[in-house]
DNA sequence: CCTTTGATGCTAAAAATTTCACATTTTTCT
DNA sequence: AGAAAAATGTGAAATTTTTAGCATCAAAGG
């Protein structure tokens, strides 16, 4: 046949990104947790898009929390689970994968994208200018 | 047992964002053909991390192409790949989902994370400095 | 105290994904 | 043209994911 160069050498591409390592729904999960910080069941149950049943939500959970990916403490009579990994971390990761894969790695043109999709304030927008102005007296490489 | 609201209704939540419906080996795929632009077997096999046989990317673009993800087209002796999708469209959607999931749906969180993050020249900061003023100017709300 | 309710623990079946082997077709090269 | 190389087409096995049922435990209420 032919010889592939399966480079996983460059450490570029696809890095640690754990999430691209989810199946559908613990992908599904651990999104509805990193949005609400943390959550029970039922309020997992609640978010999900054509929910399954309560033990189904339980044997994720479950499997989520031996891959090391959730903890959970007791809240009363029921479990709070949370995400292991700090939420700005995982999504730091995950806005660079996005920025990567869908624009160029160019931050430029992802702001852009944000800028111009959204509705913002120009409350919102005049904090972003001293966003930028900041970024720039602050620690840069060129 | 309990009653459970599946709100399936607010619109709000996970809307169409197909990505999150796509298998961990689909979602890869994808990946690499928007990061690309276009690919051939062989390119995604490249990019793919834990690369199975030659016979196995075929089979997940064969079922990418039915589900409607990818349609192809030949180029000289082989297959190239490209999404249905326009990119900036599918990127715009993750970046929402991603900004919801993990910036409280914040694009001033989102974006300070962008330029605190990234190693951005001082260039990139005069052009996003140019962006958010043109986003003054232009079609707002407030 | 005992019953009811609502939670968890565990196990296993059903469904979907992932994988590859083999056959076939097309291209390339001498 | 004929042989070798490289691509695609297909079907089915192997694995993983997804699901739910039933047993058990704990808290709340009469």
């Amino acid at each position: 046949m032919l010889k592939y160069s399966h480079h996983k050498d460059g450490g570029d591409k696809m890095e640690d990104y754990r999430i691209v390592r989810l199946s559908r729904r613990e992908r599904q999960i651990m999104n509805i947790i990193y949005e609400r910080g943390s959550a029970s069941v039922a309020d997992v149950l609640a978010d999900l898009p054509d929910a399954p049943s309560y033990s189904t939500v339980r044997a994720l959970l479950r499997i989520l929390e031996e891959k090391g990916h959730l903890s959970h403490e007791k809240d009363g009579p029921r479990y709070i689970y949370r995400s292991t990994q700090p939420r700005h971390h995982v999504g730091r990761s995950a806005l660079k994968q996005i920025v990567q894969t869908f624009f160029d790695k160019s931050v430029e043109k992802t702001v852009a994208t944000l800028v111009s999709d959204s509705d913002i304030s120009d409350d919102e927008l005049d904090r972003l200018s001293q966003l930028i102005e900041q970024a720039k007296k602050g620690g840069n490489s060129s």
